[in-house]
DNA sequence: ATATGGGTTAACAATTTCATAATACTATAA
DNA sequence: TTATAGTATTATGAAATTGTTAACCCATAT
């Protein structure tokens, strides 16, 4: 979890395509778009991505078939892969699952579901990092909710907290604000633009500590 | 169900009218179209529509201020009524906007997103009569009283249950804090602000997930 | 009578919004 | 280049709203 995700899209329709790339970049996501199986191939090959989102009905190469391929290469053993399929057909979707996608999304779906599921998934897949955090003079236990700095213990609320914690995770990376607010908020909950400033407020008044930047017209990053 | 169910659609960009009325008149609906606030109000009127799709950006009065018009007569109080919002605004102002909404569908959308959209609705309505609402993982059966979620029964309160049971019976609706109130408590019960938090807390808590949504300043949604 | 559980309330904490100030960014003119 | 006005973004303090916990009342069961 170094740098931005990227996500690999194959779907035939234009317009979902468009709709999906929009929404994902919004994210903070690097995504680039294939528009058939062949296509989508030799993208990933290309690019890496960490996710591979693939269309089942597609003109040339299903999307079955595409993440056969790709599982077959050591490269994209890990790679997450998800299906989209139209169909609500069970028998296709357990075929998929089989195959050696790790989900599959019923098509068609809100963009507001998708990316939670793509978050979810990262989300996931990001869970396996150590509990505790250090930086600097902060410890950070996100089991026990505790930050430390210098020896003293500092109380912060749930939400500040795991602001801090998100932000500390990769020290240097600058953060979008639509990045901490899937992280922390999901993307069913909506809050106002002015939300996530107050929060950082909060943690650098409790921190008596500028260790948070604000990139303008991005985001911030702990530093 | 056998006679042909009637849709208004409200837009000022004629593209979009055309597109939707086709496709939907394609699928067997019988489509009315108004080009502004002012011609839906009165198109509603004269064709009764059983569906009314309203973009929110319309020159004259927005698609808010028909559908609170709207809903202010008798004849229009068990209308469906469907925003269409455009896909930049989502996530910053629109919220409680789709508060006397029963849905609202992003703009651009393909034909068949919308499509199955509207299907799916209709198919909504006439599930409504039933006790049994079936969301997701959750079952809950109104005669019985009995919650189930993922086959595993959890015990609710009366109260408790009306809550879920009410904002189940319209997944994606935000509920007024005020709706609620006359709903479940009547209008002669008067209880004090933070009954409701505190039962919709306990039910949080019960099913272990969170799929009821706060509407900070407007009322709470179910997912 | 005593215990139990639902429903309500009250007090306080956490979260979010709002209005306004401060700041950085951009394009244009001098 | 430098100055400047206008725009966009963030910071801040206060207010509004919601979340949480514990206590209380009341009806019913033991």
């Amino acid at each position: 979890m170094s740098t931005t995700k990227k996500i690999l899209i194959a779907d035939d329709e234009p317009d979902i395509l468009e709709i999906l790339e929009f929404n994902l970049t919004a994210e903070g996501y690097e995504v680039t778009t294939a528009k058939n199986g062949d296509e989508a191939i030799e993208k990933a090959k290309k690019t890496s991505p960490d996710l591979i989102i693939l269309d089942i009905m597609m003109p040339g190469k299903t999307g079955i078939e595409v993440c056969n391929l790709l599982r077959m290469m050591p490269a994209f053993k890990e790679t997450l892969i998800v299906f989209l399929t139209a169909m609500s057909d069970e028998g296709t979707e357990i075929k998929g699952l089989e195959t050696g996608a790790d989900d599959y999304l019923t098509k068609p779906t809100s963009p507001k579901v998708l990316l939670s599921k793509v978050n979810s998934l990262f989300r996931r897949l990001n869970k396996e990092e150590s509990t505790v955090i250090k930086v600097g003079d902060i410890e950070i236990d996100r089991e026990k909710y505790i930050v430390t700095h210098k020896g003293t213990d500092i109380i912060l609320a749930r939400k500040e907290f795991e602001l801090l914690a998100l932000l500390a995770s990769k020290p240097g990376k600058v953060f979008l604000r639509n990045e901490i607010l899937n992280q922390i908020w999901g993307t069913e909950v909506i809050v106002g633009d002015r939300t996530i400033d107050v929060h950082i407020r909060k943690i650098r008044q409790k921190l008596e500590m500028d260790c948070i930047t604000t990139v303008k017209g991005v985001g911030y990053k702990f530093e």
